[in-house]
RNA sequence: GGCUCGUUGGUGAAGUGGCUUAACACAGCGCCCUUUCACGGCGUCAUUCACGGGUUCGAAUCCCGUACGAGUCACCA
């Protein structure tokens, strides 16, 4: 049995897009799953219009942020380099590759023009038939050729697709699947500036890299016998295909970069972790056999089976995601809890609370860390407020009862010296059972008189236990002053 | 237009001929818990699997057709 190898093949142009990442997850998991499985990262950078500065680097930050560590690729290195794809076609490579495959038979070079092509191309699509180019060139004379080339003609080398029988293969995913080769298009392999096409380069790429596994998006469903085609010519071993449904955007949209979709960057940004990202793709177009929602990636690798990929396209829910994101938020243990929210407790605090505190109040209420700021907003300014926040037919308060209970609360809460949490709930609670009224008619309107909003992190007494005594007496103050007034 | 693929609730989906009067989860709705919101708990939410035929004692599950949707048909990747 050989060694599973897959490879992630992106191209430099910019964000990592969810459909993208997905890929390269399953990818991954494909080649994790085995013991020794091999995955390999390879940067497919030959259209140098549309490189990206500094998308390579955004490749490799987002895989190590995913714990889709690569064991081959330009970084690291491996015994199948160069991993770049413009290096390996300065070492000449496909054209030399392509130039066999015309001895083998399995292409031929052509000179017709571009423009000519393209002309009946129109000319055929007006009409509304189909199109299909059938190349004069292929019955050119070898002598003729080598004249015209010596002669520095421009040429191209197009695939020879014998028009009788059918081609199939079998795709992990999709099943079996037959087209006629009438119907396939001789696509040019190297083009008239001697570079290889995507298509033709990644034949050539994968099968030097030994991939046994090519997983990739079912866009290139159709393309594939085309792909086996040339495998066939070369006489060489075809790998495993596994076609994976898109992610869409809606209904009728895949999730793209064009329309400014969120992409993985974007999510982090907002506050998505990275665990939880992927945990959350891993479910969009595959299902597990047990209802086991939340797992880490080494589970991950256990769970996953390419038979239970789905074959239709699924759309991205970013409500689910946000759940699933609160689930893993939730679920850390609270010193890592604190240091993961530290950063966003600064920003939104800048006065000096223990932030620790802080931490508690939040962990069991944000789904997403860019919430954290509106949250924690009335710490440093204490925002005006309405009265009828007093209002609340549950707890049977309303701003009468709210500056009898502040006023009680005050003149207590004014005489305590041990400004601990646990002491404060002591506190009041006696103060609740010495006024004869319920937990909420006290609790609440001090809740509202110390922090100005209608929701708020936490309760009264882990907010007051925050704020400090001189604080929380001055906000009380305030609160009465404008129940009084 | 040709070819390829797809179609279970608002969403992700389970389901591969009887255990399904369709699991689980998100969202929604209702209730409970509760010092607000959340968390947590409970309940509810498809008599029906795009539609129409057929096969079968029996179909979401097999076959055929129709509709709708997506992908692809580049010297782009």
């Amino acid at each position: 049995m050989t060694k599973v190898r897959t490879r992630f093949a992106p191209s430099p142009t910019g964000y990592m897009h969810i459909g993208n990442l997905r890929t390269a997850l399953y990818e991954y998991l494909v080649a994790k799953k085995e013991e020794d499985g091999v995955f390999i990262l390879r940067i497919e950078d030959t259209d140098q219009g549309r490189l990206v500065e500094g998308a390579t680097d955004i490749i490799y930050n987002t895989l190590k942020q995913c714990g889709l560590q690569h064991d081959e690729g330009p970084d690291i290195g491996g015994n199948y380099g160069s991993y770049v794809q413009s290096e390996r076609m300065a070492s000449g490579i496909y054209k030399e590759y392509a130039w066999k495959l015309v001895e083998l038979g399995g292409a031929h070079v052509c000179f017709c023009s571009e423009e000519d092509i393209e002309s009946q191309r129109q000319l055929a699509s007006a009409k509304g038939i189909s199109f299909k180019y059938d190349d004069p060139c292929k019955n050119l004379s070898k002598e003729e050729i080598d004249a015209r080339i010596a002669a520095g003609e421009k040429y191209v080398i197009r695939q020879n697709i014998n028009p009788e029988g059918t081609t199939s293969f079998d795709d992990e995913v999709y099943g079996t699947i037959t087209v006629e080769n009438s119907t396939l298009d001789e696509q040019i392999l190297l083009k008239s500036d001697g570079f290889p096409t995507y298509n033709f380069a990644n034949v050539i790429d994968d099968h030097m890299m030994d991939i046994t596994h090519v997983v990739r998006g079912n866009e290139y469903l159709s393309s594939t016998p085309k792909y086996n085609l040339l495998y066939d010519a070369f006489g060489w071993r075809k790998p495993i295909y596994v076609h994976c449904p898109p992610v869409m955007k809606d209904e009728h949209h895949k999730l793209s970069k064009r329309n400014g979709d969120a992409s993985f960057q974007d999510l982090v940004a907002k506050g998505y972790l990275p665990q939880a990202i992927i945990n959350y793709i891993a479910l969009l177009g595959w299902s597990p056999e047990t209802d086991q929602e939340i797992y880490t990636l080494d589970e991950l690798k256990k769970a996953f089976n390419v038979k239970r990929i789905n074959t239709s396209g699924a759309i991205f829910d970013i409500e689910k995601l946000k759940w699933m994101n609160g689930m893993y938020l939730r679920n850390m243990d609270i010193d890592a809890y604190h240091e993961l929210v530290l950063p966003y407790i600064k920003e939104a605090v800048k006065s000096d609370y223990d932030t620790k505190q802080i931490a508690e109040i939040l962990h069991q209420r944000v789904s997403i860390l860019g919430e954290i700021n509106e949250m924690l907003d009335f710490f440093d300014t204490y925002p005006e407020y309405s009265n009828d926040l007093y209002i609340n037919k549950k707890m049977k308060t309303n701003p009468e009862i709210a500056l009898t209970s502040l006023k009680a609360a005050r003149e207590t809460l004014a005489n305590t010296e041990d400004w601990s949490q646990a002491n404060l709930h002591d506190v009041l609670m006696n103060l609740v059972q010495t006024l004869g009224i319920k937990n909420g008619q006290l609790l609440f309107p001090v809740r509202i008189a110390l922090t100005g909003k209608a929701f708020t992190p936490g309760g009264a007494i882990e907010i007051a236990a925050i704020l400090g005594k001189e604080e929380s007496l001055k906000r009380l103050d305030s609160s009465i002053a404008q129940l009084e007034a």
